[in-house]
DNA sequence: GTTAGTGCAAACTGTTTGCAAGTAT
DNA sequence: ATACTTGCAAACAGTTTGCACTAAC
């Protein structure tokens, strides 16, 4: 008899792995689908936490790295500023970090990076491009004009 | 009186600054000056400690920072592998960045990034691009060849 | 009742720092 | 002789993990 199982076909008869629907998991879903921009933990968690709810720091980690394995979120990486996470399945795009608040938004255009000129016999699998300035919020009214904080 | 300092103009009088030049701060220059790819703080270290020198690690973090600081140095990050540095003064460049053996080269080309859309109220300030895949040394003879170690 | 998920604290990794000993000037 | 540098170890920040307890199912 064969059971079917995720992962590899034909493996051993296991019980299949169930997720459960926590009310962290429940909360921390809700916070990517309400986001309208990357994540950081820190912003993850902190939204997490908004109103009486509890989240604690090491579900924020765990889940959120389980969302990117089963490839609901994709990371990426920022200098300084460490990992931001998105709902995946967006059309390929950039980023631009806000270097007054820091926070980061998606930038819709996709610059052509196939002209830049790569050394030959170097193969290129993909690029990161990121912008880096004041976002519109921080903009606001001149160059000192603080708004919301980081 | 007045006594010169470097920093800001008419501080207090105070005794100069005075950079020594050590063993290990000439091996670490002499590193960079060989360098001919940005360098992680592990690959400095290694470069630095070849031969029967010895060079301690937070040698090399502090008189790389300070190197940064004075502006001889120009650090940029990479997801997943850390920091990099290389000597400042090039002209602006991208970097490419080995997905086999984690080097990074860098890339003459400067992709014009001008006409990228940007929102409106958003000004952009510097860009980065960094090109992933796999290097010339990584790609001799197929995909799977095991050139030097990481 | 089972077993996956959570929270806490401890472990880890990469980087910085305090301080006593070493060394360039 | 003076005071800048070094090396070591402890301190740190960000992230991961072990484990007992809680809660889905």
């Amino acid at each position: 008899m064969t059971i079917p199982t995720r992962g590899e076909p034909g493996a051993m008869p296991t019980t299949p792995v169930q997720e459960r629907s926590t009310r962290q998991r429940r909360i921390i879903r809700s916070v990517f689908d309400d986001a309208e921009r990357p994540l950081s933990i820190e912003e993850v968690l902190d939204a997490a936490t908004r109103g009486r709810h509890t989240v604690s720091l090491s579900t924020v980690y765990r889940f959120v790295r389980a969302l990117v394995e089963d490839g609901s979120l994709s990371v990426f990486e920022l200098p300084g500023l460490g990992a931001f996470y998105e709902l995946s399945g967006k059309a390929h795009h950039h980023h631009f970090s806000c270097l007054h608040c820091k926070r980061v938004y998606e930038l819709n255009d996709c610059i052509s990076v196939d002209k830049l000129a790569l050394p030959t016999d170097f193969q290129a699998v993909s690029h990161d491009l990121t912008v880096a300035g004041v976002c519109a919020a921080c903009n606001v009214g001149g160059t000192s004009r603080a708004q919301r904080a980081p």
